[in-house]
DNA sequence: CTGAAAGCGCTTACAG
DNA sequence: CTGAAAGCGCTTACAG
């Protein structure tokens, strides 16, 4: 490794200033045309790149795009959730094909997250991406905001949110769900998942299926919840603990597929027949939704839509132009899991 | 968004120097005590953040890794392959328990690749994820090398290689999986996968294959063998083609998991039963592969374990240590698309 | 269209 | 244990 190759190698190489050659290498229009042609090619030659760092320390912006993925503090295993997963690789495409790197950072919710991507200059911004209380999260949301920090955040669309968000239509997605089922002939449908204004999402999709409930003149019946975070453990448990109510459901609607997954198993350890003897969905669409067997019905959010959304939000508000928090529909995706043959 | 405040403004309310701020900050030992509390202090009240790039720039290193992901140029959509997104996870998690950053870049193996993350000073060493032509790319992974660029790479650990490279030991993991067919009974075992150096991984499994072949007494069958790329889609054409040779075939090896429920599908359309008419295996062990039905018999390659070994070995070569390429065992996971009732 | 010069916010010898 | 000073490699007014 030898010396570092800087502007100024380009420069005397070409008999230019140091400024010609950064000029040109920003594309700047006031540089000759001959000039730009024989910096590029001293440039070539001897393989210089612009160092990032003195870059963006001069010009005070970076290029670069932060995502802090939050998970539960009980994942200890590199598993992260499949759905979260696909939205990663979406914001990474995304970001890339506007010409920003990304940086990728796991957070604990629990622990006190280093939100300091964007105070310690190693991106323009930041992408929020994860499950976990929102009540618990607000606070913080609302610090980054009265700093200036330029953050989106996927997740429920509310009033009173201080942030710009991007999330799925949940409420009708969840109606979407429970009419379906309905039509199936389903009566006692149990939900699987947390239905509080701690965990906004869930409690939109749990809204949507009281609300098909009510068109249906069915009412929602308290013995049919049971609490579940996003995982297939948390869907098995929960289904247990629906038995050990000893209400009777034919259908069960969990608020994510992987709670659906877990519940699956739990519904065949106990000798009990999906479709036939309880209809099942889930909620995302993750791939595994149409491998499992039966394949399970559920609700598509487009990922990659929800990625773009998100990096043109933040693209906006770093360029200082309004931004609005955005919903995206949700379609219901029917599967074997949840068709009835009577 | 007021001006930002730097260690001077951190200086003059402490009543030290500039200098000083930053050893405190750097956790140098020459800072007293009492000194470091105070600095901490007007640290946490006036929220400062040290700006990375000025100190990448003056430490001329930045704390950050890059991940280059290389995909095939078909994938349009953002569907990653579900083996490397679990790599990228687990990258991502030994990256942030060792205190790095992680930047993240997805490339097309068909063009001309950035590499210049190192150049550019925006990380201290690359990790490079993919498959793809392995011939192409010596050329330019040579060059990288000879630039004193530090990287490590996920893939097939070869002889001639000239950078370090972690992979699994997919010769072996090719035996165990032909072995196993054979014996449950299997004679006429078809691969499903490219066996050329172009693709050593694939290639690798393919030698297993033929080695465990040979210990049965058994010979590879020239027509047995088809190309694929590592998609579903790919699989699928792949059994279609098989099957369009004439010939007969009892079992199906295919060289990734992707491939395998690829030609499941295929096998399905055919009216052909797993594990019955075709007994089937794959590789890689991504998360569907268990959900799929029968549950596909597969290599597990510990995805926790690579992510940390390949980031463990970067690391070394930053800090000027030798680093080997290293070889992680492979799993049979037996499930029961190879299982014979017989 | 081009150059000389200031300065972004740090880290780190050097001197005490 | 602390401070004054140089300098990392750029970008960008400013002047021509």
């Amino acid at each position: 490794m030898k010396g570092k190759v800087t502007s100024f190698d380009i420069a005397h190489l070409t008999g230019v200033s140091q400024s010609t050659v950064s000029r040109a290498l920003r594309g700047s229009p006031l540089v000759n045309e001959e000039t730009r042609r024989r910096i590029q090619a001293a440039v070539d030659e001897l393989n210089y790149k612009v160092d990032k760092n003195a870059s963006s320390l001069r010009a005070k912006h970076t290029g670069t795009l932060a995502l802090l993925l939050f998970e539960d503090p009980t994942a200890d295993d590199s598993h992260i959730n499949p759905f979260f997963l696909s939205m990663l690789g979406s914001i990474t495409r995304a970001s890339a094909q506007r010409g920003y790197d990304l940086l990728i950072s796991f957070q604990q919710f629990s622990r006190d997250w280093h939100a300091d991507y964007a105070d310690s200059k190693k991106a323009d911004g930041i992408i929020l991406l994860g499950y976990g209380d929102y009540l618990a999260t607000r606070d913080k949301l609302q610090k980054l905001v009265d700093q200036g920090t330029c953050c989106v955040r996927w997740g429920a669309v509310l009033h009173d949110q201080p942030d710009v968000s991007v999330g799925c239509d949940n409420v009708s997605g969840g109606q979407a769900v429970t009419t379906h089922l309905i039509a199936q002939g389903c009566r006692r449908i149990a939900f699987l998942g947390d239905a509080s204004s701690h965990y906004p999402e869930f409690f939109d999709r749990y809204r949507g299926h009281v609300k098909a409930l009510g068109d249906a003149g069915l009412e929602a019946e308290p013995l049919l919840q049971v609490n579940a975070e996003s995982t297939e453990r948390s869907g098995y448990d929960a289904l247990e603990k629906l038995l050990s109510h000893g209400v009777s459901f034919d259908a069960v609607f969990a608020a994510s597929d992987l709670i659906a997954i877990g519940a699956m198993r739990a519904l065949a350890d106990h000798g009990l027949k999906v479709p036939d003897d309880v209809a099942l969905a889930g909620f995302d669409d993750i791939t595994m939704a149409s491998f499992v067997n039966p394949p399970l019905t559920t609700v598509l959010q487009d990922t990659k839509q929800a990625g773009e959304i998100l990096v043109d939000n933040l693209l906006r508000l770093i360029r200082g132009e309004p931004a609005e928090s955005a919903m995206l529909p949700a379609r219901l995706i029917v599967r074997r899991s949840s068709l009835r043959q009577g």
